[in-house]
Order: structure tokens, then C-alpha cells, then sequence
DNA sequence: CTTGGTTCGTGATTTTTTTCACGAACAGGA
DNA sequence: TCCTGTTCGTGAAAAAAATCACGAACCAAG
């Protein structure tokens, strides 16, 4: 039995919720065509992906539901409640220490760092903010095992070097660099500036194809 | 000549963001496998993706740094002045209309949205926000090609609908839900809630193991 | 000008992922 | 019970992407 693809992993999450938005509706029951519609995924690949689980939908029928849901929480881990510790209280810091919707997935913000000292001791969503002096130590102490950085880029490798020394495992990355971290240590890149750039580079085709004017119109379909 | 494949496209920003690293440092030329080591990227690969440019590089010498800037600004379109509409001034949309890092993107957010009367004609970074029942006649006049949503799922159809009546034509979605629209319109989807569930996933598997406790430790590589 | 060391560019190969095709399981009604 | 229409699960085929392997370009130095 091979394990699960990384793309079929990353499609898990997007079917986890139309599940969630399906039992809100009272649905107990769904097709693989009716999940692929509602996640724009082909059937196909709806029931190859879900075949990765242990859990089984029924012929003529489709997928229990709230059968389902829970299958995927476990797989997942959502159910597990992890603490993680952010650091950089900028703007998207703040943001991300702000929103509500992460507890639905099992994460709680409970600590926050920065290293400027206006910061530092102030309060964010009820949380106040320590000295990156004290992350590794504070860190380990509360056994924290996620990492989120939202820092400039510049100290994004140092910040990651003192969660690692505190035994993180896991790192959330917003900071726009490669970090340089221990094999065993996983690294979640969030790149919104890459995100940014293929948006551009198709803004860019939109206008190239229209200055050549409905001439040269091939086949050329752009990437969805 | 084949077009460019997806993943090669969602690299370029990152060997982007390498070689302006670079020439920062004074760098002028930089070979595939020096810049592959940078992003942490196969050196061939490295080559393979650049050779969907028409950029050449030189045998025996490497890229020359400052030319393939110019020639991944063009591809990309970053060079290009780009006007972007925010809808949903919470604490995420608060913090992309914050960010100073799109500029060098050539990203500009000029206008905001929400429906929240308390929010509307309130200021954030200098921008006034208006009232979403504006969206469509302001959005069209101003001939802003790009929108972002980072309203609630709730309303990010109906937004999304707006948008597409004020002839936009790219959107950059934060909101967790499919969108349904045209097919000429380009949607890049922006799924925090996903990668923390690849996130939970990986320290779920990191608590399977160490229950296990080093009995069944096969070659069960995780994803990187 | 020749030699040796480096690097690019790319066709061929391998690996990964998606899509196809179809047998078997199941529900519901006659 | 039998028949019909639906759906799942999955091996096989196709498509896409990553990796390999190697010829050719290039520089520097003797």
C-alpha cells in the first residue's frame, strides 16, 4: 500500500470542508461526482484521493458524510490540539494571531515574540507579547511543536535556528526565504509573493494576447 | 516550443527573489547549481525551468544575474504598474493593504472595500474605504484589472460576482471557498487553512511514530 | 593553439500524477 | 427474487514533471 501523494494530501483539506458546509446543509450522504462538484475536482480524483483512507464510501450510494468528516479530522490531526508560537507581531503577525478560523483546525496562537521593544509587553487577541530573548527557553518549556514565522526576511533564519534549539518540529513560513533547518524539522513554505507573481505573469499574457489583437489566437490556453 | 509548465512557473518568483539577493551582494554571474543551492532547487532543474525563457545562459560561466533579473521581470510582468482592488478590511485584508513588499511587485492595492458601516470612510495606509455597493462602477472606471478578496466565505461569491462585473479579470482569493466564474476569468486561490492542514497532518505523523516507538521505523519518509 | 576544467542546453528516461475503463457492490422497485 | 440504474474502487493507460546523461560551448592558462 503506497502512501498518499503530496497533491492528493493537499486536496484533503478542500474536501474536508465541503464535507463541513455538507452537514450543515443536513446532507448525510454524497456522491464523488457531487464533493467533485463542489470542490471543483474532477470524480475521479475525488474518490482515488479519499481511496487513500481507511474509510470506505458505499456503492450506489456514496460517502457517509459525517462518517467521512471524521475519518479525515483524524488523518489530518484536526482534532488534536496543537499549541504553536508565533513571532514577528507585524501586520500579517497580527493578523494571523487575530483569526478565528484556525481553532476550527486544532491551532492555538499561545504565544507571541518580537524584538521590538515597543512591542514587547503588549497585547494581542488577549496575549502578550515576549522578547525573542525568551523564545527558545519559553518555547521548550510550554512543549510547543509549531513554529510560525511572519518575520522580515532578514531574521527569518535566525528566529527558525532558536525554534529549532527549542524543539520545534514544525515551522510555518511566511517570511519570504529558503530556510536552512535540520532534516527531521518540517517547513511550510507560505510564499505570497510568489502567489503575486503568477498572477502578474498572467495579467502580463492577458495583455500581450490583446495587443496582438485576435490575430495570432491559438490553442494557447492559459494555466487555470 | 512548449509552454511553461505550472510548477516551473511558481519557481520563477523564487529564483527571482534569489538572483535580486544576489545582485545585492554585487553578484554578477551565478551559475545553475549556485543558484539551485540559493532556493534549494536541483541545479538542472534550475536549468530547465530558465530555458522556457529566451534568456541564454553562458557555458562554462553561469547566468548573468542582472540580465536574467530583467528578463524574469519581463516574463513575470513585474515591471508592469498593476492596480488592485481589496475587498474585506478584517485583519488579513487590513495587513496585504499594510504590506509594502507588493510594491516591488508592481502591485498597487488603490482602493478598498467592505460592507461594514462602521469601516466604510475609515482610512488604512492613507487609502479611504468604501462602501462595496460602489465596487463595480468604481472598480470599472478606474480600470483595475485585479481584485482580492478577503471578506468571510459567506460573501466571497457574491463579491466575486461584482468584481466580474467591473471587468475585472484576475482574482486573488483568501476566502476558503470555490468561486464561480467565468472561464476567461483567472483566480489564483490562496488556502491558509490547507497548508495548516498539511501542517497538522505532518506532526500527526511525527505523534504515530514516536508511539510506535522506534519498532516499525521503515522507510516512511515524510513529505518535504 | 591546445588542453583541462567548468557549465549550459536538451533529448531520452524515469518517476509521479491524472485520467480512463470497467467489474463488482449496492439500492429500490416490480 | 430479479432487474435496472447508480456508484465505488482500482488496475491500466495517458499525461505531466523531474531526473539523467551527454554533447557542445566556453574560459583560462600554458
Amino acid at each position: 500500500m503506497r502512501s498518499i501523494p503530496k497533491p492528493s494530501l493537499a486536496r484533503l483539506p478542500l474536501y474536508y470542508r465541503c464535507l463541513m458546509e455538507a452537514l450543515r446543509q443536513n446532507i448525510t450522504y454524497l456522491s464523488s461526482s457531487e464533493l467533485g462538484e463542489r470542490c471543483g475536482v474532477p470524480a475521479v480524483q475525488v474518490r482515488k484521493d479519499l481511496s487513500y483512507l481507511s474509510q470506505k464510501g458505499r456503492s450506489g450510494v456514496g460517502y457517509n458524510v459525517a462518517d467521512l468528516v471524521a475519518h479525515l479530522e483524524a488523518y489530518l490531526g484536526l482534532a488534536n490540539e496543537k499549541d504553536a508560537a508565533l513571532v514577528g507581531v507585524g501586520s500579517l503577525g497580527r493578523a494571523l494571531a487575530l483569526y478565528p478560523g484556525f481553532g476550527s483546525y486544532g491551532l492555538q496562537i499561545v504565544t507571541l515574540f518580537d524584538n521590538d521593544p515597543l512591542k514587547v509587553g503588549s497585547e494581542v487577541g488577549g496575549r502578550t507579547v515576549f522578547s525573542v530573548d525568551r523564545l527558545t527557553n519559553l518555547v521548550r518549556r510550554l512543549g510547543i511543536r509549531i513554529g510560525i514565522i511572519t518575520t522580515p526576511a532578514a531574521v527569518a533564519q535566525a528566529v527558525a535556528e532558536e525554534m529549532v534549539a527549542g524543539d520545534i518540529k514544525a515551522i510555518w513560513n511566511f517570511a519570504p526565504v529558503l530556510l536552512d533547518v535540520p532534516d527531521d524539522i518540517f517547513v511550510k513554505q507560505e510564499d505570497l509573493a510568489a502567489s503575486l507573481a503568477v498572477l502578474s505573469h498572467h495579467i502580463r499574457q492577458l495583455k500581450v494576447v490583446s495587443e496582438h489583437d485576435e490575430i495570432e489566437v491559438t490553442a494557447s490556453n492559459a494555466c487555470g
